[in-house]
DNA sequence: TGGTCTATATATAAGAT
DNA sequence: TATCTTATATATAGACC
């Protein structure tokens, strides 16, 4: 804040708020990845606007990092993205809404709030995750007879005996560059950073 | 930078690479949040470190936000936390490794890394999502078998028809709360932010 | 809309405690 | 080691183009 303080609030001026967005995002990112070379955390930074077409990512991640991700889950995550969105769409207790999240779920009237919490568990948000390698062979032959017959109309699976093949896809989507870090974090314990920010405004 | 300007490397120096990780770390928090406040941008900065023993989080979401997240998915995220840990910790075909992970598996040696994709990527990354909801019945029923199957000897969970509930445990470790941002940002596309730091560094 | 300028608010390295 | 101080480096609001 300069030439004049700024008090810290909204800015309701359409293109104030995006000049002060682009320049502060700049000075976010530098700041970033300062932090990332001085104290050596692997960071990355992510950030999606409506402003630019493409997210843009400031990656202290080293190129093989990157690769390996690329690699890793552009092909996969399309058929969980899938199974989300799917899920997302079709609530079981709430169908007929437009697009019920969890979150979306709290902004209802309290009557629907003192729903019991089971079923507006059971109704909002299971997605389970299971691993093919911690199952005993007869329960990993019966999951993945569940995932073929739900998988059918996919042309992108392909499933044989105990291993899974999804051809590749590009993508990069917001979404999908976070899962795409939340995947690569839960397999790996290194130091790392994300920073991600969406912005819908204007 | 002021009473000397720093050269842009790693600080090798542990007292001063601490000092200097908490100055900026405080610094690009309140850069974040200002930037959230002025663009309208529902931020959140979350950042762990060895220096604390907690994550810090710096919320722009709103209370209702943050209690929707911890009522949903603290409790729930324990049990995925569990197979993903256990997946972790028994790759199929890297068994006795300390803890083989997709990023560690591009470190090995050129001829590991010839391996048959569809190997590489059964043995490492197949952890995989499903949704109750968009089974039928009799799947659904299948599923929740295995389930059963695999939990019984986890107090924690409890199977009944179509609706499962588990029973709250609060936790705070750095993967949890990234999984949680993750999982309201598959349900949720409203504006949001995020930043995740790990700091591994002494 | 997007860049440049510049006065000033802020952030922060090094030192003091 | 943490906190406070202070001299400077940086970031940036508003103006101008």
């Amino acid at each position: 804040m300069i030439r004049k303080k700024v008090k810290l609030a909204y800015i309701t001026n359409d293109s104030s708020r995006k000049a002060t967005y682009k320049k502060r995002k700049k000075g976010l990112m530098k700041k970033m990845s300062e932090l990332s070379t001085f104290c050596g955390i692997n960071a990355c930074a992510i950030m999606c606007s409506h402003y630019e077409s493409q997210p843009e990512i400031i990656h202290g991640l080293n190129i093989r990092d990157i690769n390996d991700l690329n690699l890793l889950l552009d092909e996969k995550m399309i058929n969980i993205d899938k199974r989300v969105d799917a899920f997302a769409m079709k609530p079981l207790y709430s169908q007929g809404k437009s697009s019920s999240s969890s979150l979306s779920m709290v902004a209802l009237p309290p009557m629907t709030m003192v729903m019991p919490k089971v079923m507006l568990r059971a109704s909002t948000e299971d997605i389970m995750q299971l691993d093919m390698n911690s199952m005993d062979p007869i329960k990993r032959q019966q999951w993945i007879m569940v995932l073929m017959n739900n998988n059918n109309s996919n042309p992108q699976t392909h499933v044989g005996g105990n291993e899974m093949m999804f051809s590749s896809v590009t993508t990069s989507t917001p979404t999908m560059a976070i899962k795409r870090i939340f995947f690569s974090l839960g397999r790996n314990e290194r130091s790392f950073g994300l920073f991600v920010s969406f912005y819908y405004g204007l």
